[in-house]
DNA sequence: CCCGAACCGTGAAATTTTTCACAATTCATG
DNA sequence: CATGAATTGTGAAAAATTTCACGGTTCGGG
């Protein structure tokens, strides 16, 4: 019934795994690290068993030249381990992870300025904050940064004109609902939701990470009295 | 070789899932919702299929007899829909949620503090804050707050002493690694990682969740991509 | 009191994901 | 330059997870 899906691309745990690996390679950079990366020293990175790795990357690199793209260097590999930084531009390219993605950020109480001032280290480039919102003009008047800052009233608007398809939710729980249907109407196709109300699919076609607090300590509370403790 | 795993409990999808229902559950406590909540409602809460939902109930039940205790009430259940408060209440034997585990929070940055003062609301009162670290004696002296709190040095007494088996980490990316040592050395069994450097389970046996907020960003950019966007 | 609609519970089938195992390749070294 | 140790890449097997499909139960009407 839905079967007409034709695996445009990786499966999910693949593509979150490199993801992943992506953002840890990144945060590498140049710190070096082992020197010849062996599968194994690079599952260490992501505590997965080295097999999954190189079935992992074996996907990629199947799916790359799928896609097209002659590899540039297809020199050297099937033997001393992987280097950093290679990986990561391959990875990279794979993901489409090169692409500068602006977002938007909803809300900035503690956690949201907590965001908003991110020091610049564990910022990222590639995900400037392009616009931030808030629902108490009071508080858009106090804050001060470089980032444009709007009334929550304008997320539609702002949205579709910068072009923005990420929004971050930092709202109290109340609003999260609401301001996630703005933002979808405003043209975003992806959303990082640090409410505790879990945001669905709105219309599909909408990615959706859930996080929030409580959620993880669920889980973990889980996972602790499945090992009896 | 790793085969005498004798699957203690619940698979690790089924578990996650049925926690994240939990919390969810707990957030609606009271509000209603759709009274007599089909399996197909409680999907959408989560964004899965109804029958995934029936299943890892039929699972959770399943699991739950084995344990030993007769169900209280084994009353009427096939066939108009769940109750909320008692399927919150069957998930929280299940799963063991209705433990109170005190945490630890280290780091007192914007993030920590965040967390440190949220509001009653996202508080849950079943992982109170049972002490807070951070680097800084001066940003220790300047907080305000019920909470005890101590220099990041004392780390492995105060955790061992209260008998704290969940860590948070909101610290700098540099100071992961060894705070979560210390956390473990302390008797932590389990740690939620807002660091951008991946954890690995240190020790066996601990339990860690990474979240990141490139990291979730790099996922939903890599999800975007595979859909052409 | 009987009918039909709605819904749960679950064994079995289908699908997806992980793990395995091994040929092929590279490099350092004596 | 031959040998051995280390490591990748990948088809195929194994395991895990999700989906399906249907029997059985309850409830509201007529």
């Amino acid at each position: 019934m839905k079967n007409f899906t034709v695996r445009a691309g990786l499966p999910d745990p693949v593509l979150e795994r490199l993801a992943r690996l992506y953002t840890i390679l990144s945060r590498l950079e140049g710190s070096g690290g082992p020197r010849p990366f062996s599968s194994k020293a690079v599952g260490e990175l992501l505590a997965v068993p080295g097999h999954t790795i190189r079935k992992d990357l074996s996907l990629l690199k199947t799916f790359l030249q799928a896609e097209q793209e002659a590899d540039p260097d297809r020199a050297a590999d099937s033997d001393q381990g992987y280097d950093a930084a290679r990986l990561r531009s391959l990875i990279g390219r794979g993901l489409g992870l090169e692409k500068v993605r602006p977002v938007a950020l909803v809300g900035l109480g503690r956690l949201g300025s907590a965001i908003l001032h991110k020091k610049r280290e564990w910022t990222d480039l590639r995900y400037p904050i392009a616009a931030a919102f808030d629902a108490s003009i009071n508080r858009i008047e106090l804050t001060r940064t470089e980032v444009p800052l709007f009334h929550s009233r304008e997320i539609v608007r702002v949205t579709r004109e910068k072009g923005i398809l990420v929004g971050i939710l930092a709202v109290p729980a109340e609003a999260a609902r609401e301001v996630a249907e703005r933002l979808v109407e405003g043209g975003a196709r992806a959303l990082v939701n640090f409410t505790p109300v879990l945001i669905a699919p709105a219309g599909k076609g909408v990615v959706v990470r859930n996080v929030s607090l409580t959620g993880e300590l669920d889980i973990i509370s889980g996972y602790l009295d499945r090992e009896g403790v």
